[in-house]
DNA sequence: TTCCAAGCGGAGTCTTCACTCCGAATAATA
DNA sequence: TATTATTCGGAGTGAAGACTCCGCTTGGAA
């Protein structure tokens, strides 16, 4: 691949990142062309398509995710691993919008098998993980199980509002996972 | 007004809540008109822009929401009736989908102080009602914030998924709003 | 029953946006 | 430096959808 090729695709993702961070699906392309400085031309032959495009942003978000979370999990203790991996996911990056906007689309119909969803396995491999050893410590709760956490943080990551009133509520819903008190 | 211009005001309403409830804004002012069994015409007639239509299906589905959460305060149990509310309002009707995406439109540009506006404020004023109804009756933890409570109804209402995961979800945040130990 | 203001339907307009196409520009190689 | 395969840019195309317009229909008062 030419260098300038490399290099005009690494500035559309970036903007697509931006852009669809903001707007969600409702970003238009000609925007994220402009943000990257280059023609609709270019992004076309990059990303042969709006979803493409927005799948491509949301992989590499996604993975990125997933590697950050997966390295705290090394890290010594478990229950402060799983709560701050928790807060950053939901005070993440932008692209959360997209990410719903995707989501929420009926399933792609080209049977493929997909990135996005291969990506998304990661990040939830990763927060069932992180819960587990939470759980083996004894400081979540054990009843709690991947598909509500991921929820969870799925919900909080696409609220809007005050980030402080969202980190407040972050902290509701953490300690709805500490233990109950008859364990 | 006449009859049948009443009858089809409401028809359309109704089919609007359907309709913005399942695809949210990007259900088609078409869609509507065909799900109640009317002309385009008629449609813009009586709801001059689309999004004077999406208001509309939002004050109405809001009122019905506040009324139902004022009704519940009167009730005994403050504790209960708090937790029932919320419940209620997670999985309540449709509609939920519109009413995010308005919400995260840009401020209306035509500064009139909003229908919608009103109508939230008096959900929001329910909520808070119930609130701290819980929070002197001892069943809610003192700490929290209409703020954090009205956002973490909203993020749920949004939350795609299994009824029975997003349910779970609500059980673990309602332990979260319970009153501390130390309490 | 008659009459007409109020209401209806839906073809047509206008705008937006995803996507195509091809002549101009350029990185990489000899 | 000369050559050329690759990439770029942005005008152009087609589709979708919000909104308008106007001839036809109809509820309901006289």
């Amino acid at each position: 691949m030419r260098s300038d090729a490399q290099a005009n695709r690494d500035r559309v993702l970036a903007a697509a990142e931006e852009v669809f961070g903001e707007s969600g699906n409702a970003g238009s392309t000609e925007e994220v062309a402009r943000r990257a400085g280059v023609g609709i031309g270019t992004v076309f032959r990059h990303f042969p398509t709006k979803r493409v495009l927005i799948k491509a942003t949301i992989v590499r978000h996604l993975t990125l995710l997933a590697e950050t979370a997966r390295a705290r999990g090394e890290g010594g203790e478990a229950g402060a691993a799983f709560r701050e991996t928790f807060r950053e996911m939901v005070s993440g990056a932008p692209a959360k919008l997209a990410l719903v906007a995707l989501l929420e689309e009926p399933t792609d119909s080209t049977g493929s098998a997909d990135e996005v969803e291969a990506a998304a396995t990661m990040v939830r491999q990763a927060v069932e993980e992180l819960l587990s050893r939470g759980q083996q410590a004894g400081e979540v709760r054990a009843d709690a199980t991947v598909d509500e956490v991921y929820m969870l943080i799925r919900a909080l990551a696409n609220a809007r509002g005050d980030r402080t009133v969202v980190d407040r509520a972050v902290d509701i819903v953490l300690d709805g996972l500490s233990p109950r008190r008859s364990e």
